[in-house]
DNA sequence: CGTTTATTCAACCGATCGGTTGAAAAGGAA
DNA sequence: TTCCTTTTCAACCGATCGGTTGAATAAACG
């Protein structure tokens, strides 16, 4: 399979499956429960959840003939991780970009002095 | 077209673009510089840019016959600002469960005290 | 001018995606 | 047991994806 970073991006790609994580900040509920506000089948948003899963989003429970879906946010770090790791690196390159103009405008500065 | 959060995702979903975002925190580079790592051909990479583009993450300038790829990383803040919302509103959930089982506990210690 | 270099456009290909319908599986309830 | 509910599995469909090859474009260089 693809890596795990590569699942959970294109896990969060799909607005249907955001929202799907989106309400289950709020609580956990059943696959049906989950499935009756879309203009889907309960299939298509089975599917939906199996994507999630197999991203580590969520884990489903059993109780009856009902599998109650939670979500597990633990994994959003691995994303934060990404992101924060080259945002960091991006601006760290803006730094030293300022560091270098700052000296080519310093030696303008010395080029002017010195006419 | 798909919402911005969708394409940026979906964008990011893909270890090549992955590295390519990568490889730009470090520095501008040209559509040739960058493909030259890779094991496919510059029109594969071209078109992996052009999806990096459309996500807003990416912009080419020109210069001479080259157009050199700058990251834009502002981006990224679009996706922190979504994966904190959310996983916020779970560590929020948690705390008011926490809760919940806190005073379980004490209505059990109760229990106990009284028995 | 014609040539070379860098990039993109266009058409194609197999694989995956997001949805459907229909059947199967598994657990209560009568 | 039989029936009903919930969920998944399987097959199918059109659209998109990630890659290819080949041609078109555009700017520098001889």
């Amino acid at each position: 399979m693809a890596d795990q970073l590569s699942t959970v991006f294109a896990a969060l790609a799909d607005p249907t499956r955001r929202d799907l994580v989106a309400r289950l900040t709020v609580a956990d509920a059943t696959v049906g429960e989950l499935a009756a506000p879309y203009d889907m089948t309960v299939q298509a948003v089975s599917k939906h959840l199996k994507v999630l899963e197999d991203a580590g989003l969520v884990t489903k429970g059993r109780r009856a003939q009902t599998r109650p879906v939670h979500l597990e946010a633990e994994v959003f770090d691995l994303m934060t991780a990404w992101i924060e790791r080259y945002r960091r690196q991006a601006e760290e390159r803006y730094q030293r970009l300022d560091v270098v103009l700052a000296e080519l405008n310093e030696s303008e500065i010395e080029k002017e002095a010195a006419s």
